[in-house]
DNA sequence: TAATCATGTTAACAGTGTCAACATATAATA
DNA sequence: TATTATATGTTGACACTGTTAACATGATTA
C-alpha cells in the first residue's frame, strides 16, 4: 500500500459525479467519498479548497456533457434541417434533464456561486451558445438582438419544462386528470411541444 | 420565565421562513430556530417530526402567498381583459420567483418530497390552478386536453425564465452581450416577451 | 546528497439532525 | 376537588458533518 494515491483528484471528482446524480448534492459528503476512496478524511482538502469547490467541478462537468449532447444533437445527422436539428436538441437537452435529474438540479443550484468558478461559468456559457449557433441557422439574418432573446425564451421554455416533467406528482391530479393527463401528452411527444414554440 | 411557551409552533415556522428567505433552506439548522424562539434545542420536535417537515410547512405557506398574488393580479382590477389579466399574473409570477428568491427555491427543491406532504401537494396544486383559470377565461371553449398543454406551456416559460434571470451572471457575457443585453430586454419588459407567448 | 514541495495522515473543534429518558404544565376524568 | 393522562418542554448523548492545524512521507529539484 503507497503513501500516495497516484490519482486521486479525478478518482475522487468521479466519486463526486456519482454520488450526487445518484443521492442527490446534499446527499454527498466529503468524509464518504475520501473513505470510498480509502484515504483519510482530510486527504481531499490538497485537492479541493472546499467541498464547494468539488461540487463546482461535479457541476461542470454537468455542462461539458450537456454542451455535447447538445453539439451531437444538430451535427450528427447531417441530413436534418435547420428545424429538424433544433428539435433534436431540444428534445437532447430535455432528455438530459430528466435522466441525469439530480446533476442537473446541481447544475442549477444556488448552493455553487457560479461567479466564483470561472470554469463552471464558461462551461455553462459554452452549452448555452450550441443553442445560439442552431437558432442563427434557424432565422438567417436575425439580429444579434432578436437571436439574444429567441435564446432566452427557448432556453427557459425547456428548462422550465423539465422542472414541471420531474415534478409530474405535483402537478397530476386535478389538472392532469381534467386536462386529459396532458403532463404525459407532453412527455411523450415532445417534439410537437417544442415546434409550437416556434410560431412566436 | 414560563416553562411553556404558548405558541411555539407558529413562532418556528415564521423564524425557519424567515432563515430560509434570507440564507437558503440549506443554512437553515433546527438548532439555530430553536435558540432564536429561546427554547431547547429539540423543543421543535414536539411540532415537526423532522426537518423536512418543518421545510414543508414553509415551502406550503410559500404555495399559499404564490397562489394569493396571481389571484390578486388577476381579480383586483376589474376593468382588465383577460389577456391583461394573464399578463398581469405572469408579471407577479416572476416579481414573486425573483424576490423571494430562496423560498421559490426551495418550493422547487427536490430536499422536500411532495408527495408525502398532502398540504404542501394540495397549495402547490392551488397555485398551479390560478393559471388555468385565466387561461380557461382567454380561451373560451377551449378543449381540456388543450387547456391542460397550454397551462403547462406557459408556466413552464415563467418559471424557467425566472431560472434564466436568477442566473443572469451566468449567461450574461457572450451571448448577452452579442444580443444587445437580452437578458436586460426581457427583464425591463416582462409583459411583452409573456405576450409572444400567447401566439402559440 | 540536501532541500523543497506536493500530497498524504492524525487529532481536534464546532456544528448538525435525531433519539431516549426525564420534567412539568395543562386537560380530562374519577 | 384530587388524580391521572397527555401535550410540551429539558438534558444528555450518538453519530455524523466541514474544516483547520500540526505532523509525516514521498517525489522533485538544486
Amino acid at each position: 500500500m503507497k503513501y500516495h494515491h497516484g490519482n486521486l483528484k479525478e478518482e475522487l471528482i468521479l466519486s463526486a459525479c456519482a454520488i450526487c446524480e445518484a443521492d442527490g448534492h446534499d446527499h454527498m459528503s466529503l468524509r464518504s467519498i475520501a473513505k470510498e476512496a480509502r484515504v483519510s478524511q482530510t486527504a481531499p482538502y490538497r485537492h479541493f479548497k472546499t467541498k464547494e469547490s468539488l461540487l463546482a467541478e461535479v457541476s461542470t462537468r454537468g455542462f461539458i456533457e450537456l454542451k455535447e449532447i447538445l453539439s451531437n444533437a444538430s451535427t450528427s445527422k447531417k441530413t436534418l434541417s435547420a428545424r429538424e436539428k433544433f428539435l433534436e436538441m431540444g428534445e437532447a437537452y430535455i432528455e438530459f434533464g430528466l435522466s441525469k435529474r439530480n446533476t442537473y438540479d446541481l447544475m442549477h443550484s444556488p448552493v455553487i456561486d457560479k461567479n466564483q468558478f470561472p470554469e463552471l461559468f464558461d462551461s455553462a456559457e459554452a452549452a448555452f451558445e450550441e443553442l445560439a449557433y442552431i437558432l442563427a441557422e434557424l432565422y438567417p439574418g436575425i439580429s444579434e438582438k432578436d437571436l439574444g432573446l429567441k435564446c432566452i425564451y427557448h432556453w427557459a421554455l425547456v428548462h422550465g419544462l423539465i422542472g414541471l416533467l420531474r415534478n409530474e406528482g405535483l402537478y397530476k391530479s386535478k389538472i392532469d386528470t381534467k386536462a386529459g393527463n396532458a403532463m404525459n401528452l407532453v412527455r411523450s411527444d415532445i417534439k410537437s411541444f417544442i415546434t409550437s414554440a416556434l410560431e412566436v
